[in-house]
RNA sequence: GUGGGUAUAGCUCAGUUGGUUAGAGCGCCAGAUUGUGGCUCUGGAGGUCGUGAGUUCGAACCUCAUUACCCACCCCA
């Protein structure tokens, strides 16, 4: 059959058996999150263009060729590529920093960003993410770091590596700037073509390039943990401890640079080895100069989004428990016209009461009809016809092994008997 | 944006050196004497072999192009 449309590239259907796990998942992380008291935040899905330009990084990638823009009358508009942009414009427009400190904001969202894609990567992807506005406190770190931790270990996913950095602040950066640059220099001629026009823009992404030889000249690099000034040093060692304290494994990792543009000080990824080769479930940082630089009162704060759609990958590879679906608890098949109205009526008096009840639409046979309540895993089913009717009694069969009870026909005795097997299964 | 791989039924896949009406398993629908599922048996529906050209007497198979998917680069969640 030539399908006339197509979802488009990227963009995939969550089709039930897969949208509980989703439900689940975005459940418990919004759970987590309300414990340590971040409230949910939900944000526009389009905003200005200049509003990433400005807080993404207008030399990103994700800014440069990623974002889906468009013009609408004489406004540029992007689909957002990621969430602390349009949650941070949400919190200044509405002033929620004259309110208590620290703001704590998290939110389930999709975005979207023109990728090629592959296993792990989207075109319209998933997060939750939570953001923490107005302290600078290695504590908020801390917490933030320790919300996704939380989160992973409720979902029984254990084998994340948790990685940290520090990138430091306008203060030192440029030092180590300028140190990374000195050092390279002396290696252009070793270094990949890429990586010889970041050197200009971007030396920090240096760093984290894949090729065999730039591997090599990051190893023996500056590291920017020896640059950092005073108050970061401090910082990055307060979060150090902090994460010992609370019992969180962890690696410093010097390569860890992110791709968006606001980020300062501590900055961290979670890690999967079960994904391919988009591994990072879960990144974030700090990002002291976003809030000012978007019109709003300087403030610290940070934040971190992490990918529901790659979670639920790692979830599956490592065969994390899902909660059961809702089982069916009872099928009511009918023959005739009046038997399929009684059927309807009595399986609505049933699921007022919170009961799972299906019943015949098709007219089948019985035969079609037992069939259809076996494949939708009925705990019980039951077929009303004339002889029924005219008794006002009908039997119910347990499927599991066929026994079968005569229950008067009414929705009380029908919900007396199926609560009551519930409560002590044969 | 750049590479590599793949494309046959709803799903997973066969399809011999190009040779008649294109196959299996599973799934779906139905039947196996009266109104009862699972197991078994039988039957049915469902495919212009991703799309478009080309080579050939003849193409699912060979060539080219194109699209989509998968994987990787890049980037990041």
């Amino acid at each position: 059959m030539a399908l006339r449309y197509k979802s488009l590239q990227g963009t995939r259907d969550i089709l039930p058996g897969q949208s509980e796990k989703w439900r689940y998942v975005t459940r418990v992380a919004l759970e987590t999150a309300a414990a340590c008291g971040f409230g949910e935040i939900r944000i526009p899905t389009i905003e200005r263009t200049e509003l990433f330009n400005r807080s993404v990084g207008e030399t990103t990638d994700v800014v440069q060729k990623e974002m889906y823009s468009f013009v609408k009358g004489d406004e540029h508009i992007s689909l957002r590529p990621e969430g602390t942009a349009g949650t941070v414009r949400a919190v200044i427009e509405n002033n929620l920093l004259e309110g208590p400190h620290p703001v704590k904001l998290c939110y389930i969202l999709s975005c979207f960003r023109h990728d090629r894609p592959q296993a792990g990567r989207y075109r319209e992807f998933h997060q939750f993410g939570i953001e923490c506005l107005g302290s600078a406190s290695p504590t908020a770190d801390a917490e933030v770091i320790g919300v996704a931790w939380g989160l992973l270990n409720r979902l029984g996913v254990k084998n994340l590596c948790l990685e940290i950095n520090s990138i430091g602040c306008p203060d030192c950066r440029p030092c180590y700037n300028e140190a990374l640059k000195a050092y390279y220099e002396g290696h252009r001629e070793r270094l990949c073509k890429t990586c010889n026009e970041r050197l200009e823009k971007n030396p920090l992404r240096l760093l984290d390039c894949k090729e065999e030889a730039c591997r090599a000249l990051a190893e023996t690099a500056p590291r920017i943990t020896e640059y950092l000034c005073n108050d970061c040093g401090e910082h990055f060692k307060g979060l150090k401890t902090r994460l010992s304290a609370m019992g969180l494994a962890f690696s410093v990792n010097p390569f860890i640079v992110r791709g968006l543009d606001y980020y300062t000080k501590t900055v961290f990824e979670f890690i999967s080895a079960d994904i391919g080769a988009q591994a990072t479930v879960c990144g974030g940082g700090r990002y002291d100069g976003l809030v000012g630089e978007l019109g709003g009162p300087s403030t610290p704060a940070l934040g971190f989004g992490l990918g529901l759609d790659r979670l639920i990958l790692v979830m599956e590879a490592i065969g994390c428990p899902f909660p059961e679906l809702p089982s069916c608890d009872l099928y009511i098949g009918s023959m005739g016209e009046e038997a399929n109205v009684k059927a309807l009526t009595l399986a609505t008096g049933l699921r007022r009461e919170g009961l799972f009840v299906l019943c015949d639409t098709e007219s089948r046979s019985v035969k079609a009809q037992m069939r259809y309540a076996d494949k939708m895993g009925a705990a019980y089913s039951c077929i009303l016809g004339t002889q029924e009717l005219f008794d006002g009694k009908a039997r119910i069969k347990r499927m599991s092994d066929g026994g079968q009870t005569e229950l008067k026909l009414d929705c009380e005795a029908f919900r007396a008997y199926l609560c009551g097997e519930k409560e002590n299964p044969a």
